[in-house]
RNA sequence: GGAGCGUUGGUCAAGGGGUUAAGACACCUCCCUUUCACGGAGGAAUCACGGGUUCGAUUCCCGUACGCUCUACCA
């Protein structure tokens, strides 16, 4: 009988949720979806130093606006609780000992200073960074270099100490990796990596095999960051006994900078212009805000689709898919092995989708969010709905709705007269004097009558159609944008008109 | 330096011993629209390199180059 699925995205509350982490989370979350299984987030805060305040909040908040809400967490609480590794402390000694008793793993009492020391005088041309492992921690200051006695002596006097793993010498490590196949390394390369912190936190190396065994996790995915690390753990997997639980490991492809090449960071979006952050993330020390994919006006749906398929395709041309259509679809097999660069171009385009694929009912509340961001909070809501129907193909950005729908609800402050004067002449101001008493005359207001008398008011005039348009839309919408000149009119009403004509009027002359 | 991992147009990528090597974004041209988009029709552009294996390699193998990740009492 398989075991129930489980999986769990475990980040570090040290800031804001990063592109890469929340395609990890969604890979997770599609995988457990897919095969019932549940999703576990648990909070990796073993580093007080990087600790930061609200990060944790702000993760969930992230993954609630995603929709990629776990089963078990911190906030939720599970059968596995607590769910912050800071709770979850007193284990993890057991463990260290544990594998120290039996010889897997060491005390050592070197100092930062020592460490330093070492590594200065062990650097060479061929190595420049020595490492405490096999050769090297003979010289240092351990259990396995100091007389019991002495050790003991230490440890009952509270001197600082860590525990670290004894890699064996010469051995490979071979395991199975769900999307790169069989990876094997040589274990004299690794170093003996610290378990437990003097502070008496363990590292992620120790933590991530305790709770993902104590959780009862069987398939774990975490970024390609982790390959040369994994044989630390699949060795402590293997020294605590537990080698028939270790779930599968699945180490996901690195998502890059859009130019030159390495990790996609914060500094790059700032850099380039675009959101590396699920959502707003404001720094605690300088109060610095660095804006979200939420606060540019993309859609979750929108976000979540254009991740999966940064490193992922269902093998068909489609590029569209819905959370829904992600669980039943999204397969390891087809994940790719080498990382992808992030493009933002395209991310919009896949935002741009989604609005023309929304519908209004759907898009409605969230207009609502951007004009009243913008200090619009009075209008017609049916009104509104007729307005986003029309203009809904020409927005990107949930944002953009400003600059596309505003304008149908109040007068454009100013208007791009830059546009329109250097063709601009008496003939033409005359022409719209004469339009707008003819407006006010005007029976019936809709589309085709406002066309109508527009026409034929030009050809009394003589001027042309397209010398006319462009300053008509400048005088209603204030610039270079908007549906067609008449439907606008038509919406923003007689009397509203004809008042954006004479003010147009009086700008112009 | 070492190890691991990777490499199909500018970008995301499908494919995988024999193909005209899909598609999308971006770019260019044209149509539609005398706004901006949407939409439509075209265009330019790719298998990193060198050896094998093979009747035949982009595909399999080995090298090389390049890139990335790791090499912390950070995750």
């Amino acid at each position: 009988m398989e075991k129930k699925v489980r999986v769990r995205f475990a980040p570090s509350p040290t800031g804001g949720l990063h592109l890469g982490g929340v395609r990890t989370v969604l890979y997770n979350y599609l995988f457990a979806k897919q095969h019932n299984g549940t999703f576990v987030l648990r909070i990796e805060d073993t580093d007080q130093t990087r600790f930061v305040e609200g990060a944790e909040e702000y993760i969930q908040e992230c993954l609630k606006w995603c929709g990629l809400e776990p089963d078990e967490s911190p906030l939720s609480g599970g059968p596995y609780a607590p769910y912050r590794q800071s709770e979850r402390k007193e284990m993890y000694r057991q463990y260290a000992e544990q594998l120290v008793t039996q010889g897997n793993a060491y005390y050592a009492f070197d100092t930062p200073q020592e460490l330093e020391a070492m590594r200065e005088k062990f650097k060479s041309e061929e190595n420049p960074s020595p490492q405490y492992g096999h050769g090297i921690r003979e010289k240092m200051r351990n259990s396995l270099t100091l007389p019991a006695d002495e050790v003991s002596h230490l440890l009952s006097g509270g001197a600082q100490h860590v525990i670290r793993i004894k890699m064996p010498e010469d051995e490979t490590i071979t395991f199975t990796d769900m999307i790169r196949g069989e990876v094997s390394f040589n274990s004299s390369l690794t170093d003996d990596k610290v378990l437990l912190k003097a502070d008496g936190m363990p590292t992620y190396h120790l933590a991530v095999v305790v709770d993902d065994y104590s959780m009862k996790i069987t398939h774990a995915f975490r970024g390609e960051e982790w390959l040369p690390s994994a044989p630390v753990h699949v060795l402590l997997w293997k020294y605590l006994g537990w080698m028939e639980e270790m779930p599968e490991w699945a180490h996901l492809p690195l998502i890059l900078k859009p130019d030159g090449h390495g990790k996609l960071s914060k500094r790059d979006g700032d850099r380039l212009g675009f959101p590396v952050f699920a959502m707003n993330w404001k720094d605690a020390k300088n109060e610095e805000v660095t804006t979200g994919f939420r606060e540019l006006g993309f859609l979750p749906e929108a976000f979540i689709n254009l991740l999966a398929v940064l490193g992922w395709n269902d093998g068909t041309e489609q590029e569209l898919f819905t959370i829904e259509e992600l669980v039943e679809k999204f397969s390891l097999t087809h994940v790719h092995k080498g990382g992808a660069k992030f493009n933002y171009e395209k991310a919009k385009w896949f935002n741009h989708e989604w609005i023309k694929k929304y519908k209004v009912e759907g898009l409605r509340q969230k207009v609502k969010e951007v004009f009243a961001a913008n200090g619009l909070e009075a209008y017609d809501d049916e009104k509104l709905d007729v307005v986003i129907e029309l203009v809904k193909d020409r927005c990107t950005l949930l944002t953009d709705f400003w600059q596309q729908a505003s304008f149908f609800f109040m007068a454009p402050e100013t208007i791009d007269v830059a546009s329109v004067k250097p063709k601009w002449n008496e003939d033409k101001a005359m022409f719209f004097d004469i339009l707008s008493e003819k407006l006010v005359l005007l029976e019936e207001w809709n589309v085709a009558d406002i066309e109508t008398l527009f026409k034929e008011t030009a050809a009394e005039k003589g001027i042309k159609m397209g010398e006319l348009q462009l300053p008509f839309r400048i005088m209603l919408v204030g610039g270079k944008f908007g549906p067609t000149v008449f439907d606008i009119a038509e919406l923003i009403g007689k009397k509203e008109t004809i008042e954006r004509i004479r003010k147009g009027l009086s700008l112009l002359s």
